[in-house]
DNA sequence: AGGCAGGTTCTTA
DNA sequence: TAAGAACCTGCC
């Protein structure tokens, strides 16, 4: 299935943005040859997975049927949205350390992702560093999920637990993914989303307030996990996670505060683009 | 060896 | 209500 993108697109970006973990840049080609000048991705979500190919020329290969690339896909990646849109609405002379920032990072898009794999992914995210977040999220994976896809390169491919997958595993064998202290936190959210306790696609029709509040709630969520739920598992655009990298930014560059008022409702698109932008340069 | 990594909870005042 | 300590684990 291939697809010409015009508007902003940089898998590699989305891929190196923070907000999935399950979203990387496959190496090798497994066939040998043809592919050493473009870029290939797996990308998993839910219970899906699709391979993603740069062809070049805005041209993707998306390694799935149309039907799929219609009704999953270009909704996952947020495809009816314009970010260069948003982008444009960044006044260079206004404010030019986030118009550096949104150029550094034009083609980070917001993913539609699935709340309860947020939920679970940010959770395990505090205190943690990127590589071994998606080391935990993987045995996570590999333990209560199924196999979705079985590749020469990257072997099997695992769906992402559902609650009652995930709520059956035992506190040692979550202890086993290295989530340290985060196991009884994941163990918790679990057993309350399985059971019915928590119903977080009925959370979707509740106001920001509430769906804060309601997230605070939960046990091992606080402000910063809750927001990365709002942003990224909602889709709600206007949430705005600070976490160490962007009180960095925010306290270096924002010190009379940050101009949320000319960015709404997109001042997550914008946190996405501080954030990539501080991350990549070590913040100077 | 000690500090730190996309925080949150628990304990004290 | 607010500041401080404790927390798993892996990697410099």
């Amino acid at each position: 299935m291939i697809i010409t993108i015009t508007d902003d697109f940089d898998l590699k970006k989305i891929a190196d943005s923070g907000q999935c973990f399950r979203f990387n840049e496959v190496t090798g080609t497994g066939t040998g040859d043809e592919g050493a000048s473009c870029r290939r991705y797996s990308v998993a979500a839910g219970s899906r997975h699709v391979f993603v190919k740069e062809l070049g020329q805005n041209r993707y290969d998306f390694d799935c049927s149309e039907d799929e690339f219609e009704t999953f896909w270009k909704r996952y990646f947020d495809l009816d949205l314009s970010y260069s849109e948003i982008r444009g609405r960044i006044d260079q002379k206004k404010d030019p350390y986030l118009f550096s920032a949104s150029q550094y990072g034009k083609g980070i898009r917001i993913l539609r992702q699935d709340p309860w794999e947020m939920l679970i992914s940010f959770i395990i995210s505090q205190r943690k560093n990127i590589p071994a977040i998606k080391a935990s999220i993987e045995k996570l994976c590999a333990l209560a999920g199924d196999v979705i896809c079985e590749d020469k390169v990257c072997g099997k491919i695992y769906s992402f637990p559902t609650p009652s997958q995930l709520s059956r595993l035992s506190m040692e064998e979550l202890s086993g993914c290295s989530l340290g202290y985060r196991d009884k936190y994941v163990h918790q959210a679990a057993l309350d989303v399985a059971s019915g306790a928590v119903d977080l696609e009925a959370w979707r029709e509740l106001d920001d307030d509430g769906l804060m509040e309601n997230l605070l709630k939960l046990f091992g969520v606080g402000v910063k996990v809750a927001n990365c739920e709002i942003l990224f598992g909602y889709h709600r655009l206007d949430a705005f996670p600070k976490d160490v990298w962007i009180n960095r930014v925010l306290d270096t560059r924002y010190p009379d505060g940050f101009p949320f008022d000319d960015y709404a409702p997109y001042n997550g698109v914008m946190q996405q683009y501080l954030f990539f932008y501080s991350r990549s340069e070590g913040m100077q």
